[in-house]
DNA sequence: TTGTAAGCGTTATCAT
DNA sequence: ATGATAACGCTTACAA
């Protein structure tokens, strides 16, 4: 491998001149320039990655935190956020967090001590005010799916509450008016919003709520599994089920369909995030499209901006969902 | 940030001890061990990844190159490179290939310019003597789903001729005879395989072969999809029909069900990888088994011990498939 | 516009 | 067992 020394010798020029032209410097003669571009031709020079970083304090790489890689919606996120970052010419350092805090700070710290320029994270456990703090740091932190005040500016979202209140909201206006409710895991932020969503429709429209058509569940299809047999062997009657997330939605149309109950004519079912398999499913999943891959891209533009002062473009923070209908939802 | 130098200072050591202490030298005496990990502590100190990969010339991260991030295929795999990789303390430096022998070179380049020590590598478009090649140089290649026979100690791949034999055979076995093939590309190696596998299954079986009866798509739904209504709408009767994946399958399942034939009562359908989704459809999908995950930990492992000289544990190169049978197929 | 030289924070080779 | 000191390959004032 040939270094930026060899480079100057060849080339009869000093190593700043050397480095000036990789770095496209202005102020540098054109006759500079080619002999340099020349010798680094026919040296096949390629600069060194490590010793750049070094020397600039700038490793061109970011951090990415996720709970886990696989799984259609982190993987939707994470293929959005390589796409753009490797079009800029950074790169992406992967990992995934653990299912606790200090799991999720060693995994943070991880990143810190590796020379990430910028963090983005998708995190559960650590606080709020933790994330806050580590926003003071020299380390660019972004947030992708969660809202905190703090460092509004920082984080990207969606709007929780809307998609599951266009969700009711639709089934509502289709004539249901027993409608349950699987949750995800309370101690999540996007989990209470969504059933907060939930909540508001059937308020704005005057039905009230039924705690047995209430079910915590925790986003598997375990969970959704259980849920839905609570509610068939309830006694509450009910024409329509909201999930708070497709995978969750999948469990119930199968043990439906094991019960004998078919889906649609007999119940409606919708679920959350439009993941890629929702459309597989039969019936296809009517569901709540989350504009993940979009939030990340984002993500990585809002760090380009700030980190590595690239284009002006215009910050999006809030994002928003969308109604898709399409074979689980019918009218009542 | 601290530096080792003002560790040495407050320790009251040399530079080199302290780097000593952080290296785990032998020949460090009890003393100067005490008193500099003190002094660490006291600094909160944390080593400079880049500054010790420019010095030692390991920058402790293995590229990873897989054609796309999402997909539950790939990110099955990624998700084991990337959980094995950590727990070695390790990093995954993840990038997605392009889709064309070029800019799938540019990908190995881009890693490998970027100081990995390792590549794990999961391509289809460069070909086997660039790799054979590029296994000469500096940088150590690992290549996943694929067979080179001139780098075979590097290649971790499944016996895919074997899977779909073991599919193929297993219907016969269940009284099909007419056996329809959804095939995947053939410029894929792997796809080429499964083909076989078939052929073979049913040349064993003296079945003969019915050129109609084999679709070349190409493992996306959309080909499943065509592939289906090809066999649907044409002379040659069937049973049941083999897929050289879960997707293709998945759309099998639906034009099936569009056009009014049951599976699995009036036509088997058996897919190919397990996917996660697989057990979502209805019916439950009946598949092949692909250790993908499996196999991405061995690549790691076998990183780690040739480049990071770990634990001498053995190698496994040829995985092998399993059948997995669900709600899709059943007896003739 | 170009060159000189001092870092960047480590590791590694020598002596001692 | 420990300490100087020279790399590692580049960036970046500062000087010319």
């Amino acid at each position: 491998m040939s270094t930026i020394y060899q480079v100057s010798e060849l080339a009869g020029v000093s190593l700043s001149s050397v480095s000036r032209v990789m770095n496209n410097h202005e102020h540098v003669s054109q006759r500079t320039k080619d002999k340099v571009r020349a010798a680094m031709e026919q040296l096949d020079y390629r600069p060194n990655f490590t010793a750049r970083s070094l020397a600039s304090s700038c490793s061109n790489s970011v951090g990415v935190l996720v709970a886990e890689i696989s799984g259609p919606f982190y993987s939707d996120m994470l293929s959005g956020v390589e796409s753009e970052l490797s079009n800029a010419n950074k790169h992406a350092v992967i990992i995934s967090g653990g299912c606790n805090e200090q799991k999720e700070q060693e995994a943070i710290q991880f990143l810190i001590d590796r020379n990430c320029d910028a963090l983005i994270l998708c995190v559960d456990y650590v606080t709020d005010e933790y994330l806050t703090n580590l926003s003071k740091g020299s380390t660019q932190i972004v947030v992708i799916n969660r809202y905190i005040e703090s460092i509004a500016d920082n984080c990207f979202y969606i709007d929780n509450c809307l998609g599951s209140y266009q969700a009711t909201k639709y089934l509502i206006e289709q004539g249901h008016t027993k409608l349950a409710y699987i949750a995800g895991p309370q101690w999540k932020q996007d989990a209470v919003e969504r059933l907060n969503g939930y909540k508001k429709a059937l308020n704005d429209c005057n039905i009230s709520l039924d705690d047995a058509l209430i079910y915590e569940a925790d986003y598997t299809t375990l969970g959704g599994r259980d849920a839905m047999l609570s509610f068939l062997k309830g006694n509450s009657p009910f024409s329509a089920v909201i999930c708070a997330n497709d995978e969750m939605a999948s469990a119930a149309m199968r043990v439906a369909r094991e019960e004998h109950v078919n889906i649609p004519e007999e119940c409606s079912i919708i679920g959350f995030d439009n993941v890629y398999f929702s459309e597989y499913l039969y019936p296809q999943l009517s569901t709540i499209e989350n504009p993940i891959n979009a939030m990340a891209r984002m993500a990585v533009q809002s760090v380009l901006k700030n980190k590595y002062n690239q284009k002006k473009i215009t910050i999006q923070n809030r994002f928003i969902t969308e109604l898709i209908i399409r074979e689980s939802t019918q009218a009542n």
